[in-house]
DNA sequence: TTCTTTTTACGAAATCAATCGTATATTGTG
DNA sequence: CACAATATACGATTGATTTCGTAAAAAGAA
């Protein structure tokens, strides 16, 4: 299949579909307009776009159409590390990791987790 | 200072720049050639924007210009891992090391020193 | 029912990214 | 010198992204 790789904007409006499970245009663009300045018609065309990417699917039974999301959390936070870890870290997740660790001290809890996949690893 | 964030075309002459500490057009555009199909004149259109945003250096003392980089690789790593986690991982650079660990198995050496990392923020 | 509000649809403008063709100047070679 | 090769400059095109205005349809309120 080929890989869908959403804009910034998309990743915005994601974001708000994914914490919400789904959710109308109306909804996501008063989300939206906490963190930056738009129109409503604006965030109307994205989720069109969108949908015609198959990035979200769309529930229009009732004139107020409900959007999902038809990709993954996961599934993406996997696909843009992956294209980073390629341009950036010459393929390397290990530099990445040590990067992300270096510049941001993990707090107690978060330590632990890691340390419980280094463990998996180490074995 | 406005942040510079580099496009994928031009993280890749980047790449190319860093490896090297600098090089002319042509270097640069054999050495992409490599990995990536376009004409000299595309390269060098790229690097001459690259130029005006202060994303390169150059050196038109000689008739064959040379280029640097303007940005480390440090610097631009940082700049988008913090891009990435902002959007993708709720602002927690743990869930990216998570995410980033627990799909690709560092090798030996880099497990220890990942643990190093982690053994620093214990104390 | 009439007017207002809400919603979708659609087109268009503005910006940016990426690519290439052509022109011009310089260098090197016979 | 004359010609070929090489380099830069620059404009034009194409496609994607983002934004918004306007129209039309549907729903709700007076």
């Amino acid at each position: 299949m080929k890989v869908l790789k959403p804009t910034d904007s998309e990743l915005e409006i994601l974001d708000i579909l994914w914490d919400r499970g789904n959710a109308t245009v109306r909804e996501v663009h008063e989300q939206l307009s906490e963190i930056k300045d738009c129109g409503y018609t604006t965030t109307l065309k994205l989720m069109q776009i969108m949908f015609e990417k198959k990035l979200v699917l769309r529930d229009d039974s009732s004139r107020t159409h409900i959007y999902e999301p038809n990709i993954s959390r996961d599934t993406t936070q996997k696909q843009l590390v992956n294209k980073m870890v390629d341009m950036l870290f010459s393929g390397s997740h290990a530099q990445l990791v040590m990067q992300a660790l270096g510049s941001h001290q993990p707090n107690h809890q978060e330590l632990e987790e890691i340390q419980q996949i280094l463990n998996t690893y180490k074995k």
